[in-house]
DNA sequence: TTGATAACTAAACATATGTTTAGTATCATT
DNA sequence: AATGATACTAAACATATGTTTAGTTATCAA
């Protein structure tokens, strides 16, 4: 028999397991046989019903015959998930304080409070909320006062766009990299561009991938004038 | 038009609504369209579909088409949002469909679902969610695949940034009124703004007003030429 | 009175979804 | 070495379940 644990369920019947408890918090009702098949890499619906049968057996769920979805969880948090202490349809994202974009500006240090956002938006990723308070990213269409949704990144493709620390100051700018130079472009042809070599290109660290823009008071927007 | 509760359901919207809340707190899992059908004494689906639909578009659930039991609540009991332990503090937007901002288009009938966001976001107002197709409103840097958060009003004042509906269509423009004329600017230069004179105002018929945008997918957007 | 909306019936229709049968490979125990 | 359980693949198979089109009836507001 296969390796068990604490509660008598084998390591893959606890994955199949946590697999329906998440998506059941993320998404309100439970998953399909064959949604959970293609999670798990699995080629034939019978691996699932297999692990299904055997939660069923050990009593940690019920279930429907022949109905779809109509998984139940019996066992509540017994083998707690990994740190999603959060359950819910709502994700929080922590609001960094406001920053230059262009122009010399605090850390991110200060942290303003939090915004609860759906966790369908922004593909459920993000880590944090950044303002934005210069206008060097205008080509993009980012204006000061724009809340970006950051993701936590150390790396990035060419051309993301990327929140940025060079010389301990905040920056959003287009990531650029071509052989041993770095340039991180303003998408503002009023700014010139950062161009970082050799050793200077440790001066710069990034902080995370701009995925979402949200944008308030767009009625008090400056109008567009012809 | 039958009579609503405060918050906007017809007493039978209410009852369905219910009815799905104490299925779902009794099995774990949300109902099938017949076994609502059948709960409510109904001989065809097209009733059960029916509801949902206008639950959806109110914001009361989210479902996910074509799919099995796929009904998430975004709204308890009492009228506040689910999805966070201390309740109310997110508000439920349903999203209205794709339209153009600029072309041709179709009305905001269908809608895709619903979103929850914080209610400090945009002054705890806005009504839906709106997404943008065209590219005539990038001068107030708002491009394809902009989600604009609207607030229905019949009126607005000069300049605002409005959604109308124009011979049945619905575009996004700023607002300008000079005596008897109305114009519907767009704010980019390709496009021609939209004069209304004498009759045809009436043609025109305020949707809302944008107070919102939230973009996604910005890693995917177009990079900045220089 | 007219038009819009809500709330349905009726009958197909399309497919998402659970199930079965038959078999393989691995592991732990006896 | 034989046994039983786990963890799968492969291919049908059956049907549960959501959707559509085309109506009807009642109610309410303009």
């Amino acid at each position: 028999m296969k390796r068990r644990d604490a509660r008598g369920l084998t390591k893959r019947q606890a994955e199949m397991f946590g697999f329906i408890k998440r998506y059941l918090r993320g998404n309100g009702y439970p998953p399909t046989i064959r949604e959970m098949r293609e999670a798990f890499g699995l080629r034939s619906n019978r691996g699932v019903i297999d692990h299904l049968r055997a939660l069923e057996r050990k009593g940690y769920i019920r279930r429907n015959a022949r109905s779809s979805r109509a998984i139940e969880l019996l066992i509540d948090a017994a083998g707690t998930e990994n740190g999603t202490a959060d359950g819910g349809m709502v994700r929080s994202y922590p609001v960094a304080g406001r920053i230059e974009a262009g122009m010399p500006a605090p850390p991110i240090e200060d942290i303003r409070g939090a915004m609860l956002i759906d966790r369908n938006l922004f593909g459920g990723e993000g880590d944090f909320l950044l303002e934005v308070a210069g206008d060097s990213m205008t080509g993009d269409h980012i204006i000061p006062g724009d809340l970006l949704v950051v993701k936590r990144t150390s790396t990035c493709e060419n051309g993301a766009m990327i929140v940025a620390m060079v010389d301990g100051e905040t920056t959003v700018k287009r990531f650029h990299r071509s052989g041993k130079r770095v340039i991180l472009r303003p998408s503002n042809a009023a700014y010139v561009p950062i161009v970082l070599e050799g050793s200077d290109i440790r001066a710069c660290t990034i902080v995370g991938t701009v995925i979402g823009v949200i944008r308030r008071d767009v009625a008090r927007g400056v109008p567009f004038s012809c």
